[in-house]
DNA sequence: TCTGTCTTGCGTAGTTGTTGATTTAAAAAT
DNA sequence: ATTTTTAAATCAACAACTACGCAAGACAGA
């Protein structure tokens, strides 16, 4: 972790101030669309380009240290590649985006690998439902 | 099933051709997106039109016959209400839909439910993943 | 059968999300 | 410090998807 400024470096890529927020608004976000990315990385950088934020991401995609999903709205959605490690729970009410550890869904998995050998990537899509704070309110 | 031909106006709509052809090849394909909808459709009345088949989509929607999700490329996709008991598995290499009974999922489901009180609905996401065949021949 | 209303067809036009082209600026190498 | 190279900003174009408006036609009820 010391040596951050170089991971970009590391990869190939040039360091700029903007490449740098867009991938840490990427991890400090956890999951979020180009335009939320946008929105972020302009709180301490306003000038940023939308189009820069897109080609951003996809550089970063290209090197690994960023991943895209598609959650369900239409556009993609973005997460650090190191925080592949939980599903993403989807509060259909309010939108709201849990996590769960990943063991949560390996008996699921195994029984789907099992019965019909499909491999399932848990990390990459969204787990649709009704997040507790909304169950108890309805 | 024998009065098909009035569930229709059983829920106050208009009985059509175009109508009763879109909800019965939202029903023959389980999942299918407008424009999918819109070619089953045209096998057999080759001259509708999409935006037909989108309001038919919306109206049949409105009165629970169909309803849409979000399968992760970009376009919703409908199935029939009655049909929402399997599981979507997505195949992220040749895009196939292959399905799984509900059941499969309960574990996972109660392992939410109980550790986070999040009431998940299966039958509302693609489980996305790599289907047998594409794991077999990479 | 006739009438009023809902629906279709058709074209169009608005979103939304995304990518190019170009010029200017900034980063890395020397 | 200077040069070379790559990225940023800006704006426009694009594509896919969906919705809208109007005129003509089809459905259901009397």
């Amino acid at each position: 972790m010391a040596d951050k400024k170089h991971e970009l470096r590391d990869k190939g890529l040039r360091l700029t101030p903007q490449r740098e927020l867009v991938l840490q608004a990427v991890r400090d976000l956890g999951h979020a669309t180009p335009e939320e990315v946008a929105e972020k990385v302009r709180k301490t950088h306003p000038g940023i380009n939308l189009s820069t934020v897109y080609r951003n991401l996809e550089t970063l995609e290209n090197v690994g240290l960023v991943q895209h999903t598609h959650l369900g709205h239409g556009g993609a959605t973005y997460h650090a590649a190191e925080e592949l490690t939980h599903l993403h729970l989807v509060c259909g009410k309010c939108g709201s985006v849990g996590d769960a550890p990943i063991e949560s869904a390996a008996p699921f998995v195994n029984t789907l690998i099992d019965e019909y050998g499909f491999k399932t990537d848990v990390t990459h899509f969204a787990i649709y439902g009704t997040c507790a704070n909304c169950s108890e309110k309805s």
